[in-house]
DNA sequence: GTAATTGCAAATTATTTGCATTGCC
DNA sequence: GGCAATGCAAATAATTTGCAATTAC
């Protein structure tokens, strides 16, 4: 399996676009961080390693590692756009919970079978999915009572 | 089963917040409209049955009405949020085509279950969930053919 | 060499907020 | 009557874009 710089690597050069030390920064920073980070926390943490990057360079780098497919955009509903890695993760979906935040990373195959059933069912090919849970965890639940 | 107004008004009444007509006006222009309505193209709708409504005015009722269940907020990833009433309709979740945009309502029993299954495994639980499929409808694979 | 990339700052977009005025309960 | 709601305009927040200078291939 092509390690994901590699991936990255080809991707800009189909689309006879440049690797640059920048682009490099970023997915390496990006790959050490398994957090969801935000394009913002991304930045502040790429500009410890190189201060001279700029913040939309963070921006236009997120957006090509989102079109090749190697990056997801998350949605937990807090306002802003928060990233992870797909490539040579598991796929995972997420369970968030709605009093303290606390978000654990979900699989269930049942579930995945049946998406890809019921997208056939309505002549869709399903590509990808989003799948976002919300409920009050068992800490929360507790500390209730 | 109470009606959307009503529940609308118990929340105000309950939050000594207040029924006004613009309140009243905007539930009302939402219900009329079964499509996945932006907070400005609600605006614009809004202003065509009364031009002095303001546009602040809009997306603080959007908040309330979310915030009262009877509104789901929605991210199609197309940069802005849009809503759709969920009270006394059936819930379902969407299929959406990545080329031309097309979003199906859909909805499946087996994977309603298993979502409260799988939270229930992890000590969650669940109040709600989004799910989106994203892929490519008939039409647009058959063009690409 | 040349077209893509960068950093910067200014521009956009969606949404929120402060405030003086108005209006519901 | 009093506190909440409104409209407006200005303020934010996240992200995008224009541009002149730089750099990868």
């Amino acid at each position: 399996m092509k390690s994901v710089q590699e991936v990255f690597a080809s991707y800009l050069s189909d689309k006879n676009l440049k690797m640059t030390p920048q682009r490099r920064l970023i997915l390496d920073t990006l790959l050490r961080h398994s957090e969801h980070l935000s394009s913002e926390e991304l930045y502040s943490k790429v500009k410890k390693r190189d201060k001279s990057v700029g913040q939309a360079t963070v921006y236009r780098t997120l957006k090509l590692l989102c079109e090749s497919g190697l990056v997801e955009p998350l949605d937990f509903a807090d306002g802003l756009t928060r990233y992870e890695m797909s490539y040579g993760e598991d796929h995972h979906d997420h369970l968030i919970c709605e009093r303290c935040g606390k978000n654990i990373e979900i699989y269930d195959a049942t579930i995945e079978k049946q998406q890809i059933q019921l997208a056939k069912e309505h002549g869709f090919t399903l590509l990808r999915h989003k799948m976002y849970l919300y409920g009050i965890c068992p800490d929360c639940r507790r500390e209730n009572a």
